[in-house]
DNA sequence: CCATATACTGTTACAATATAACATTGCAAG
DNA sequence: CTTGCAATGTTATATTGTAACAGTATATGG
């Protein structure tokens, strides 16, 4: 298996071109299959895409809040399942947060590289890590619906600064 | 990769035994390796150990209280850690939920499969898998510390039941 | 134009999961 | 015998997530 993201990008890139992409990625999908992008729901998702860092729904709510849409824990969870069911968004079980999903227009199979120290989360594809495990179960007559897959520990620049 | 574990198996197997001999690994590794078994650790690896689905930490509390030892959420969460720690135990991430180890003594990486219907979560054993996944994260900068490798879906038995 | 169906948002209240902090017990080593 | 340590007991609270119902806006057919 080839992990395509490298932590180096997400702390160099330039990050206001990444979100202006996502969002505009979102904004052709909305066309294209008549989905609904409301203000709420791009604002969620443009707070994702501000950090690569996966954030907890009261987290977002804080900064919906913080920009004068303050709100119940419901607007946000709502705002995430629309985006989650349309492949804007992943949950990250191991920490019960969110992050934006990095190549939306894509059709994926996520591995997430979850940074403990910068918490940064690197949005790979494990195209053939997926199918592996799919086919072994497969193979003893187990049929996934969903498979996550999460690894967490440092980032290149965090083990650096560790030393 | 080979998954190792049927969910055939955790249907038909022979219950009492496969309870007996994981508290029989445990008492081994407490001697083996000085390590402390009180009757709340024991009794909740057994009762995890007398279902193959994982349960909440409440659901264990409860069970706990039936038995006469009543308790707050600390004792469950407390004994849970231990268990954790000493790999006779494993959280389900994708569940907030916590299932016995079907196989402590072994060196393992587990993977788990999650049967939406019955509950039943089979532990396999994805060496492979996960050292598959841990070369590449390396090869891209990242030391991953913990995997998490789950798929949810429906077991052999209950795409049966569906149909 | 109106009725009403639908999707989204607002709000209250609460459920479920998890932990911090401190008190108590019991045993073991000096 | 007292001091230290690990485990347990207890209170309180933090964090994460949902159920249920009310309001709003938009569209759509009659």
């Amino acid at each position: 298996m080839i992990l395509s993201a490298s932590f180096e990008n997400l702390h160099e890139h330039d990050h206001g071109d990444c979100v202006a992409r996502v969002l505009a990625d979102m904004e052709r999908a909305s066309l294209a299959e008549g989905l609904n992008v409301t203000p709420i729901r791009r604002r969620v998702l443009e707070i994702l895409l501000e950090s690569h860092a996966a954030l907890g729904a009261y987290e977002i709510l804080k900064r919906l809040s913080a920009d004068g849409r303050a709100g119940q824990p419901p607007i946000v969870y709502r705002a995430l399942d629309f985006l989650q069911k349309h492949g804007f968004v992943h949950k990250i079980e191991g920490l019960n947060a969110f992050v934006a999903c990095m190549h939306p227009s894509e059709d994926h199979a996520p591995v997430f590289l979850i940074c403990r120290s910068c918490h940064v989360v690197a949005e790979t594809t494990g195209t053939g890590l997926r199918s592996h495990l799919n086919d072994a179960a497969h193979n003893v007559g187990f049929a996934p619906d969903h498979i996550v897959i999460e690894a967490q520990g440092l980032c290149s620049q965090c083990q650096k600064a560790e030393a």
